[in-house]
DNA sequence: AATAAAAGTTGTTTTAAAACAATGTTGTAA
DNA sequence: TTACAACATTGTTTTAAAACAACTTTTATT
């Protein structure tokens, strides 16, 4: 992990809502001060329990939203990749995060302290809305999964989460970047089953797997799977 | 199921959200419309799926949120008691609803059109605030609640519910208003182990039961069962 | 290159909870 | 006041998935 302060947006690359609210605003760019930190593989980028003092945007590389629960076991709830916000399902009423997030691979991202947002969006009606979407969005990503996760087998559970990150990656062949153990925490299943079904799933000609990198070869199939398991 | 229209805030004894928010926009009455729709006890007051059309408060009674799995199995989130918003979840960005409620009891509910919703936040940044904040709080609860039902087993996780309920109703003694099976609902358990459960902590000592009378004798106890199972 | 550590694999055993089945109880509508 | 449905209870069986165990392969580290 290192940071560079005194970042200028007018700089950068990227023109996130942020970067717009403000340029709407006609304020002057040097009321807030991004800090840029890149992360590499397994680190922290947030953690449950502690202080919300940032909004957190992804700006590059990949990470994992999770919540921490009992005896060192986790669900991972999605994976967040680029330009979305990372601290958003915690950013309103709450003041210490509900989840952790850690990086999946190398990742940079932006933070603009708390208070500077709230006076953002103070002065910005529709850049709060912008953000009321997106949490709306997550919200219902989430629902769904609560039911994928009490109601379907580990065969379907795993067809949802290769489905899920095909999705994602916007292709058939992806490199899944995960773990079998962190396979497993997608779709909550152990280590050992996340490989039998991988292996299973091989066999039958649904996937490829080499290593992290997954082929879905009969996306039909592992759809019907997903629906019936 | 039966419903008034031409209400008029003005004699309503909620003064909620929306009155307050109206009264200090200086807008007249008369913009909004609210229709009070009174249900009896498993009757939909929305439904997983259909378009949200209105925001609706829960005036009197008791509901339950939920969503509708596969199968006819479904997963109750949380019980809505006044007064509160009931759409909220699926308020910002989704045009369904992502899961329905049913009225526990006889219930009474005030709806408001949803464009006249919009434009009163549209006016009131606090308001949009505010929901914002009830929202934030619903999605911690529901982030609790994954872990819950993923990693206790259904001894801890009837504890929850018992607790929860307790904690909902404010009182160690309360008519929990659920069948069995939606007991069960509550804590992803089936009806036959909802049952088994009640009767083995009953004969623990650590709550009584009476129909649908609960009474927590050992609050410390259940507390610990809710941790360990 | 050697060695340790982490990640992946496969077979076997255990177990928690659902499903099934049968029966009892209560509430409610004719 | 009977009768039928919904709800509740208890015992038994089945099963899906975790846990355990042993081993292999890959990836880092000295």
């Amino acid at each position: 992990m290192k940071f560079t302060k005194n970042n200028n947006c007018n700089d950068c690359t990227l023109k996130c809502d942020i970067y717009n609210a403000l340029k709407e605003s006609g304020e002057d760019f040097s009321i807030i001060k991004p800090i840029h930190v890149y992360y590499d593989r397994n680190e922290y980028i947030c953690k449950q329990g502690s202080s919300v003092t940032h909004a957190i945007y992804l700006v590059e590389g990949s990470a994992k939203l999770f919540i921490e629960g009992l005896n060192n076991r986790n669900i991972t709830l999605y994976i967040i990749t680029p330009d979305s916000y990372i601290g958003l399902l915690s950013f309103f009423e709450t003041p210490d995060y509900s989840y952790s997030v850690k990086a999946i691979e190398s990742s940079r991202i932006c933070m603009v302290d708390i208070d500077t947002m709230k006076k953002l969006y103070a002065g910005n009606h529709d850049f709060l809305l912008k953000l009321n979407k997106a949490f709306g969005k997550s919200v219902k990503s989430i629902l769904g999964k609560i039911i994928t996760l009490n109601q379907k087998n580990i065969r379907g559970r795993i067809a949802d989460s290769l489905l899920y990150l095909s999705e994602l990656y916007k292709s058939d062949s992806f490199n899944m970047l995960l773990s079998r153990k962190e396979l497993g925490e997608l779709s909550a299943i152990s280590e050992e089953n996340a490989v039998r079904l991988l292996t299973e799933l091989r066999k039958e000609g649904i996937i490829n797997v080499t290593g992290k990198n997954i082929t879905i070869v009969d996306k039909k199939l592992l759809r019907k799977i997903s629906e019936i398991g």
